[in-house]
RNA sequence: GGCAGGGUAGCUCAGAAGGUUUAGAGCGCACGACUCAUAAUCGUGAGGUCCGGGGUUCGAUCCCCCGCCCUGCUACCA
């Protein structure tokens, strides 16, 4: 029975490169997960966009006396780039300047408005009156009322790392124009969040498949009362207000930006000419959708866009919302954007291949706790457990048989009981990796079929095929023929971590890509089958 | 400060409605076997006061309390 699966992955902000920390976060668990789901049949949409409003996209380009356009121009290639290199399948990555999503935006707010979920107060904002704007905190600068360091941020002091109110800065200045900020009141929108408190606490109560420290995290946000919150701004670079007598104001990012996965799905189903066929994904009740985030995210994905959903009506809460916790970089240092000690991906991909990035990060998914990212570490795991346990048992089985079958499949006439097993310890990992997948347990599946693997080289060891094709070559034939039907098995429970590189091992076994991905279960090779004379999948790496 | 998650072998991490565990896996390390293979594989072994201190209990690494450390959030930087 098919089922359809919305996979929603976070929009990275396109004012810098992706870096590792944020693959490992989002991206690459989705990616598995999509990978997965197409492989046993379901029906995925996998969207996520360039997030292109919002603060940190205007102080980038402020920086640097470019439009927030030309920021985006710039960074929006790069992260696509990213993409088709470490292959994450997207059936759509967008952005959030697209005609659509400005369309599916201002509906949604029009619809809350009209449902009694938006209303209009006034808010106390800091104005900038040389330049003539509203400032936003990041804007403002002053001296700290708490430590009197002297160049605090107006949302945070970078000294003693407290959460600031630009309004309590001493001596603040706006960074624009070094004026002194006046108060002024400005009227915006805000969302009633408090009108779903009941809704969304009764929703997350019942969601026991969630990750223990998001339903906590969730339930505990709730306890502590949800507050209105402003979602517009007066600020220039967004979504325009709908609304006449707002023309000065914008609707801020990050009620646009979760609105994203919706528009993305409108605009996948435009370009594939079924302008309809996103409803499948947000209406019927049987679609699952999934949430890959980090933990930095959370309240917008359990709290603020479900309450939005539930405004609006008629569209699917999330099934999941499986957010990862951190990948640090030496000595706990959190891999930063704004500081500039990023590892980005692209960089790491112009020296390892695909393929072992994925291998190594799966392997440190930050699924529980903040794990770290080191890149001997993933020298080690390529040569240690990539190769020696898995790329070098594909390796030593085509070897044998190039050298004593000339590379044509043996046949396998009477199956000993060591066979036997080790068959059917593959066939009933299908089920339990299967389930790891489906439970987004990467790491479990990344073990559980190295272990197969393990399991694989013990019954060549105990076989020794090398020594018996001297005096019982059906001895080895069996040996060799099972340990292929092994491998097609192997490679199929990791093909969604290590789509690249099992792709190339499923031609060299004689298959067309048509034949890996309609089931979930072992591929068998028929005998006689002829085995490509390939190079290794892996190749060793030097740590300097 | 408050809330949440984490603190388990050299490293990366599992785990446990409290007793079947003398606390597990992989890697690394030591030794042995094998030699088909990318010095890969297979076996054996060493290695831990499960952050610290109290408490509850017949019994706690797992529950409670008090500390310490890391991370995120704290509603205007998603």
């Amino acid at each position: 029975m098919s089922e359809r699966i919305l996979v929603a992955v976070a929009w990275p902000y396109a004012n810098y490169l992706l870096h590792v920390g944020q693959v490992a976060g989002a991206y690459l668990p989705a990616d598995i997960f999509a990978r997965y789901q197409r492989l046993i049949g379901n029906e995925v949409l996998m969207v996520s966009g360039s997030d292109c409003h919002g603060t940190p996209i205007t102080v980038t380009a402020d920086r640097e006396n470019v439009s927030p356009k030309d920021i985006v121009d710039r960074y929006h290639p790069k992260i696509l780039e990213a993409w088709e290199k470490i292959g994450i399948s997207f059936d759509l990555f967008t952005t959030t300047l697209t005609e659509n999503h400005y369309e599916t935006t201002q509906d949604v707010f029009t619809k809350l408005l009209s449902e009694g979920y938006l209303y209009t107060d006034k808010q106390a904002q800091l104005y900038d009156p040389e330049s003539d704007r509203f400032l936003p905190d990041r804007y403002v600068e002053g001296i700290c009322p708490l430590c009197s360091y002297k160049d605090a941020r107006g949302d945070q002091c970078d000294s003693c790392g407290a959460q600031l109110d630009a309004v309590d800065l001493i001596e603040p200045r706006s960074i624009i124009s070094g004026a002194n900020p006046e108060i002024r009141e400005s009227e915006h929108f805000f969302l009633r969040l408090s009108a779903f408190e009941e809704k969304l606490r009764e929703w997350v109560g019942s969601q026991n498949h969630w990750r223990r420290n998001v339903k906590n995290f969730t339930l505990g946000v709730l306890d502590e009362g949800l507050k209105d919150r402003a979602i517009t701004r007066d600020i220039s670079w967004g979504i325009p207000v709908p609304i006449d007598g707002y023309e000065s104001k914008r609707i801020y990012v990050w009620f646009d930006a979760v609105i994203g996965y919706l528009s993305a799905a409108k605009e996948w189903a435009a370009s594939n000419e079924s302008p309809e066929s996103w409803k499948a994904f947000w209406e019927d009740e049987n679609t699952r959708s999934y949430y890959f985030i980090g933990k930095d995210n959370i309240v917008f994905h359990t709290i603020i866009w479900p309450a939005m959903l539930l405004g609006y009506g008629n569209l699917n809460l999330p099934y999941n919302v499986p957010a990862n916790q951190y990948v640090n970089f030496s000595k706990g240092q959190k891999q930063s954007k704004s500081k500039g000690t990023g590892n980005w991906i692209l960089d790491l991909l112009d020296t390892y291949d695909p393929d072992v990035i994925r291998f190594y990060l799966t392997s440190i998914l930050p699924e529980t706790s903040d794990s770290e990212f080191q890149e001997e570490e993933l020298i080690r795991s390529n040569n240690e457990m990539l190769i020696a346990t898995w790329g070098n048992l594909v390796n030593r089985v085509f070897a044998m048989i190039h050298k004593n079958f000339s590379g044509e499949m043996p046949s396998c006439n009477n199956i000993s009981t060591e066979s036997i097993s080790l068959l059917s310890e593959i066939d009933s990992a299908f089920e339990t990796i299967g389930n790891a997948y489906a439970a987004c347990e990467f790491r479990t599946a990344l073990r559980e079929s190295l272990r197969i693997a393990q399991l694989t080289n013990r019954y060549l060891d105990t076989r020794a095929p090398w020594k018996a094709i001297k005096e019982d070559p059906e001895h080895t034939a069996e040996t060799l023929n099972i340990s292929i039907q092994a491998i097609s098995g192997i490679a199929k429970l990791l093909h969604p971590i290590l789509p690249h590189s099992t792709t190339e091992l499923f031609e060299n076994l004689g298959f067309d890509s048509e034949d890996i991905g309609k089931n979930w279960s072992r591929n068998s090779v028929p005998e006689g089958t002829r085995l490509a004379k390939s190079k290794a999948l892996y190749s060793k790496l030097e740590s300097d």
